[in-house]
DNA sequence: TTTTAAGGTTAGTCTTCACTAACCGTTAGT
DNA sequence: ACTAACGGTTAGTGAAGACTAACCTTAAAA
């Protein structure tokens, strides 16, 4: 699943995209609503929407007429767990080379 | 700081720079040790150093002739905590919303 | 001093992709 | 059945930016 990640990262590149992403931080939104507010067309939503469905960051339930788009939690830790893994794994690294150093000049 | 957060993933929202950011991860490297294995010109990878310094997610020192990259832990740091953030933020949501629709069919 | 290697910068090209407009299907209300 | 609202899809366009090539500086080695 760490393929998946960097697609995620790629998807929440876009600042449109990751305005509403940030738009369903709060709770589930129907399309029309996420549009509201943002400066781009309803349809240009709905492409962003695809995508961040794709990649695994939203999922969506229809209720009649609407389309409902909520946050999938699990996509979002797969990221927090990935940027917490290279986070460590540089402070490992930095270590080894804080020691080295100091045994050059004791 | 929450605005940084944006344009570090934007940053990262690239593929190349991404793989450069991974290349990173197990320690600070030279420029031309990073393009090597790379499909792309040395040039290219200076550029996208740069870029991935003024965002904040690496750091760069001189040694002689080199210059030294590392990954800066702290913009990591960041990240991490705000896909945290949001997580917690959704699955809190999430909840909410589950528990309003109980109360809709008890 | 000349040479060699390392890295940053710039100009220009080319590809990617975000966006709009127009259209279609679907559902609920009248 | 007709209408209105909600969303997804497509084609075409435009702009952002990733990339290369050429050039520059700097530092160490010859």
């Amino acid at each position: 699943m760490k393929t998946n990640l960097k697609i995620k990262v790629q998807a929440l590149g876009d600042p449109t995209r990751m305005a509403i992403f940030e738009r369903l931080e709060r709770g589930p939104l129907p399309v029309g609503e996420i549009a509201r507010g943002l400066p781009v067309t309803r349809s240009a939503v709905s492409q962003h929407l695809k995508v961040l469905k794709i990649v695994g960051l939203v999922t969506s339930q229809r209720a009649a007429n609407r389309q409902i788009y909520r946050i999938n939690a699990d996509g979002v830790a797969g990221l927090r767990d990935y940027f917490d893994q290279f986070w460590r794994e540089s402070l490992q690294a930095f270590k080894r080379a804080a020691e080295s150093s100091l045994k050059e000049r004791p």
